[in-house]
RNA sequence: GGGCGGUUAGCUCAGCGGGAGAGCACUACGUUGACAUCGUAGGGGCCACUGGUUCAAUCCCAGUACCGCCCA
């Protein structure tokens, strides 16, 4: 016998494991079956289950596990990426926190061997707890982006790309993190509004020259006008100032134009050794903003370096990686000499390697960049050359204003990124990016809902080169190794080894190979010199130790070393969804599995992934890696705020599926703010007592995983509230009970196989077949589009307020009396329906499913396999019987009359009434008696008669094809029923009126479609039917006073 | 500044060119042999505002206001 309450917390783990050992998430491989796959988003390998994963999942596995029931070869494709920065950030904090060597005395080898350990003991954890959502990947197909399958696809494709030009070196300004010592892509940069300071200074003028500054209003009338023998600038910066290349004003501001040309004086540094720069004309600068003239730094800022690089500016670098200033290169005087020069010789400064010039004076080397910037505003203030204004109590001091300003922080590190001058290599993102926004342009990949298209367009035709490489050593190692050139001179030079640098390239899939490149380049450009085992591979630095002391020149061996860089993580999950499938080999799955059905993911993530995926998978595949993008929201807080540990309003999802105590949850959101700030954390500690008085209850993973399929509505956010899954785990515990009801019924199907659902006789259980297979419909339809809640909003519906409400107390006088044949049929009928509506639910529940799947046999016949394998129902037309449909729905619509009715009138639950059935017409005389036991015990009447007039002391309502009339007697209250009926007279007549209307409008008659028209008149008479009914009664009522 | 989205019941949200919906909350009644994690009934809405298109607008279009998000 069933239990009274479905237990999740005994049930789910246990039938999760009986589905992994039945390997029923593997793909069928049927080569007859249409094949359909899903490679999971590889979440980070460092990662946890959060409210996001949990949608993202829950909706992949809805779909899983529909078309795997549909008969498809399905395949979920799940693994993890090895999220270069952030696994590397892990490992060194636990080696620090075991009191273990920092990584760079434990040398790459020794760390690399550490991440492994680490990988293989505590990584990927976020993929256990996927199992406790239910998530019917494969595992045993489980991929990791460090695998050595993925390893060859990501050296395959650098070489290939390589090999095109379309993977390139190249000096620019990149987001440079001071705190991971690497470059990061833009899409790891968070720019955030802090409050910032902006300093106004005056740049002197070259030689005292003066010029006359005018201001004029928007009619041209001068407003302010005097002689200035500077230039203002304003900067939020000003440790920058040392590096500043010129100043620029935008190129119609005409209180400017006297002076550009010229050169003004940077007013830092050393008097004697100033530098002066010129002050140039551009678009970029805006008039409006400060003094409208800026400061151009090149190498430290993105808005500038474009700048520069339009008007020829030098870029002189001014910080190391650890963001302080520079202490290498030359000396300030030096650098002041060549840079002054460079200001008064523009045409030199294209072809001229900066790269020595160190602008920074010797008493500010060394100095963190904040502390610098703090020196640079004492030192020009003290100069007298900070703008003065005068404040309210009269006093002069410095202009300072605080302002709000953008600043780009590290996602990871959170520190704030220096844009910095460094070598990288890029993808040419630009050339790949045509065919992927052509592909969707064409619609070889939709995007649903339709509009994100828009974001990936947008980002796309804006596509900038793509930063792969990596400061880091956690990561796939990029194939380049570097080797003195050979220089020519002329055409018939044979050349020189150019011992300076290590300027020859050579890109290979192996060490061997690339030994091999280097012999054979040297070869070449020498028949005479043996270069066979000249070659020798060393580290970066034994390597130019070597060169740079000249002993290179002498040895007759030659050094070449491997790039130290790694690939940033993106580039290996660009591609996950074939190199998972064994690309470049040639694998079954390769050939049943790409392109994959539909990638799911959120809006954040169409740029990291989508947009890369489809560069990479068009390139190399020559086919889009996915048929359809499923945009979902993101899962906000109750109040419509990111989770965010910071804020301390995050939700685990095991928590929801496992409960917690409140006060393991207020620790742990204490220990995940990670802040000291006891003002915040008594707000954490607060609101969550507030939210949780009692702790999160254990909802299992059912009713999360229905509750998010529920919200999943497209183009929304989802505000997760609580209540909400209480509610649908109060669902699965209804259809629990109705499948006890059905047992304890003896609601079994001994053969199912024989049972047919078209060759019923009884019109209830007609009914409930064909509202069955319209829901089956629906939810396929539902899913078909991706439309989740309407999906799962269906499967509620039908299971809740048709069969339990009404299907099963319908059925009960029938499973109680004497009708055998009846009864049997009506037993296998209940039996049938429950096992369809379990295989319709499960996508949605796929554990309370196959538990009651499992339970309800055990008086019955037995079950061939899991509910999870099952076949998806799908009915035909045949199943649905209207004849018995208007029936059934009388009956309840006449059910729900006197129920209302009753209160209404406020008769008590438990009496019973009598009804008379006045004027009734054939068809609601035959079925108020077919259906007269049912209707008397779900309405509470005691007995229905027929009569040719009201009986005295009743009241009455209209339903089709007759007037009820229900006997009341001693309790009527014959003013308040005529204020009842009058009521209700009035709202039909307002019914009526707008229906008239509209029929007396010829425009409408002439236009309107016929079936709008003809619905309209059936409208006016039910209406008119009804009012006719209720007047009379009124009348008679009215009589009475 | 550019882009995207939102504004519907007390709350959270569906819907969408022809009858305003759900869940929760609320009110009243209720132990009717599956279910109180329940049942029955009920109250509650100028569908943000202003114009336009249309026979017909909560829905389409334009504008306004407010609120979000993304990108600079």
């Amino acid at each position: 016998m069933i239990d009274q309450h479905f237990s999740p917390a005994d049930a789910e783990q246990k039938i999760y494991k009986r589905w992994e050992e039945a390997n029923a998430f593997q793909p069928s491989m049927d080569t007859s079956a249409q094949p359909y796959c899903i490679v999971i988003p590889p979440p980070n390998v460092t990662g946890v289950l959060h409210m996001g994963h949990a949608l993202n999942h829950t909706l992949q596995d809805v779909l899983i596990r529909f078309e795997r029931m549909r008969g498809k070869n399905v395949l979920w494709q799940p693994g993890t990426d090895h999220a270069g920065i952030a696994t590397q950030m892990v490992v060194e904090r636990k080696l620090a926190a075991e009191g273990n060597q920092d990584r760079r005395s434990l040398g790459r080898e020794g760390f690399i061997d550490k991440v492994w350990e680490w990988k293989h003991e505590s990584g990927g954890k976020i993929l256990e707890q996927d199992k406790r959502l239910g998530s019917s990947c494969d595992w045993s197909r489980e991929r990791f982006t460090m695998d050595e399958g993925l390893s060859k696809a990501v050296l395959k494709t650098f070489i290939d790309l390589y090999n095109e030009g379309l993977i390139y070196r190249d000096k620019r300004l990149v987001n440079w993190d001071p705190h991971f010592q690497t470059a990061i892509s833009d899409l790891e940069v968070e720019n955030r509004d802090v409050d910032g300071h902006m300093w106004h200074f005056k740049y002197p003028l070259a030689g005292g020259a003066t010029y006359t500054y005018v201001e004029k209003d928007e009619d041209g009338n001068v407003t302010f006008k005097e002689e200035r023998d500077y230039i203002s600038i304003a900067t939020t910066r000003p440790e920058t100032m040392l590096g500043d290349g010129a100043v620029a004003v935008h190129t119609k501001d005409e209180r400017y134009a006297p002076i550009v040309g010229k050169l003004c004086e940077i007013p830092v540094g050393p008097k004697e050794s100033r530098r002066l720069i010129p002050i140039i004309t551009d678009d970029y600068p805006d008039p409006d903003f400060g003094s409208g003239a800026v400061k151009i730094t090149g190498a430290h800022d993105f808005n500038d370096y474009g700048v520069a690089k339009r008007n020829n500016i030098p870029l002189y670098a001014l910080m190391d990686e650890t963001a302080r200033m520079r202490t290498d290169g030359l000396t300030y005087e030096e650098s002041a000499k060549i840079a002054g020069d460079l200001a008064s010789h523009p045409d030199r400064s294209s072809d001229m390697d900066v790269s020595n010039v160190n602008l920074v004076p010797e008493d500010l080397r060394g100095l963190d960049r904040y502390e610098c910037r703090k020196r640079v505003v004492e030192s020009v203030t003290a100069e007298g050359l900070a703008v003065v204004i005068t404040d309210d109590e009269g006093n002069a001091r410095p202009l300072i204003e605080n302002n709000k300003m953008s600043q780009p922080f590290g996602d990871r590190s959170g520190v704030v990124i220096e844009p910095m001058l460094t070598d990288q290599w890029y993808v040419d993102a630009k050339t790949l990016a045509e065919p992927a926004l052509e592909a969707v342009r064409k619609g070889d990949t939709d995007f649903v809902p339709e509009n994100w298209s828009k974001t990936y367009f947008q980002w796309l035709e804006n596509i900038e080169p793509w930063c792969i490489s990596r400061q880091l050593w956690w990561g796939h190692r990029i194939p380049a190794w570097y080797g003195h050139a050979i220089i020519h001179s002329d055409e018939s030079d044979c050349g020189e080894y150019d011992f300076d640098s290590f300027g020859k390239i050579i890109v290979a899939d192996s060490e061997e190979e690339a030994i091999e490149q280097f012999e054979a380049y040297y070869q070449a450009a020498d028949p005479e010199f043996d270069a066979s085992g000249a070659v020798v591979v060393l580290s970066e630095e034994e390597a130019k130790k070597r060169s740079f002391s000249g002993e290179s020149n002498h040895s007759g061996s030659l050094p070449i070393y491997r790039d130290e860089d790694v690939l940033d993580t993106w580039f290996s999950s660009a591609l996950w969804p074939y190199s998972t499938l064994g690309w470049p080999d040639k694998t079954p799955e390769m050939n049943a599995f790409y392109p994959g059905a539909v990638l799911i993911t959120a809006f954040d993530i169409i740029f990291f992934w989508v947009a890369r995926m489809m560069m990479m998978g068009i390139k190399f595949l020559g086919e889009v890696p996915f048929k359809d993008v499923f945009i979902h929201a993101l899962v906000l807080d109750e109040n419509g705020k990111k989770m965010s540990k910071s804020e301390g309003n995050v939700l685990d999802p095991i928590d929801l599926i496992d409960g917690c105590e409140l006060e393991t949850l207020v620790e742990k959101r204490l220990k995940d703010a990670r802040t000291t700030d006891k003002n915040r954390l008594k707000q954490i500690e607060q609101k969550t007592k507030k939210q949780f008085p009692d702790g999160i209850p254990a909802y299992g993973a059912d009713a999360l995983r229905f509750t998010l399929a529920s919200q999943a509505a497209q183009g929304r956010d989802i505000r997760l509230d609580v209540k909400r899954i209480e509610g649908y785990r109060n669902f699965g515990t209804k259809l629990w009970n109705a499948a006890r009801f059905c047992q304890m019924n003896e609601c079994v199907l001994w053969e199912p196989a024989k049972f047919d659902p078209a060759a019923l006789k009884q019109p209830i259980n007609q009914w409930i077949v064909g509202e069955l297979a319209l829901t089956s419909q629906k939810v396929t339809d539902a899913l078909e589009g991706y439309r989740f809640n309407d999906a799962s909003m269906a499967c509620y519906r039908f299971i809740w307020n048709t069969f339990c409400d009404w299907y099963l107390e319908l059925i009960k006088p029938l499973l109680n009396g004497e009708n055998d044949d009846a009864k049997a049929e009506t037993r296998q009928t209940a039996a049938w329906v429950l096992d369809e509506t379990l295989k319709i639910l499960h996508p949605f529940m796929p554990f309370i499913t196959e538990e009651l799947w499992d339970q309800i046999a055990e008086f019955g016949p037995g079950r061939d396999g899991f509910l999870m394998l099952a076949e998806w129902p799908m009915y035909s037309d045949s199943h649905i019987n209207e004849a018995a449909s208007d029936e059934i729905e009388w009956v309840i619509g006449f059910i729900s009359e006197v129920r209302g009715l009753r209160g209404d009138l406020n008769v008590p639950a438990g009496a019973k009434l009598r009804l008379a059935l006045v004027g009734a017409d054939a068809e609601a005389m035959r079925i108020s008696n077919a259906y007269a036991p049912l209707i008397q015990q779900l309405a509470r009447l005691e007995m229905i008669a027929f009569e040719p007039t009201p009986p005295d002391g009743s009241v009455s309502f209209a339903h089709k094809g007759t007037r009820a009339a229900l006997i009341v007697s001693d309790a009527l209250d014959i003013p308040a029923e005529i204020a009842r009926l009058t009521k209700e007279i009035g709202k039909i007549d307002k019914e009526i009126d707008t229906i008239n209307k509209k029929l007396g409008n010829e425009k409408f008659i002439s236009k309107a479609p016929a079936e709008v028209i003809e619905e309209q008149k059936e409208r006016l008479s039910d209406y008119q039917d009804k009012k006719d009914t209720l007047s009379n009664a009124l009348q008679s009522f009215e009589g009475m006073v």
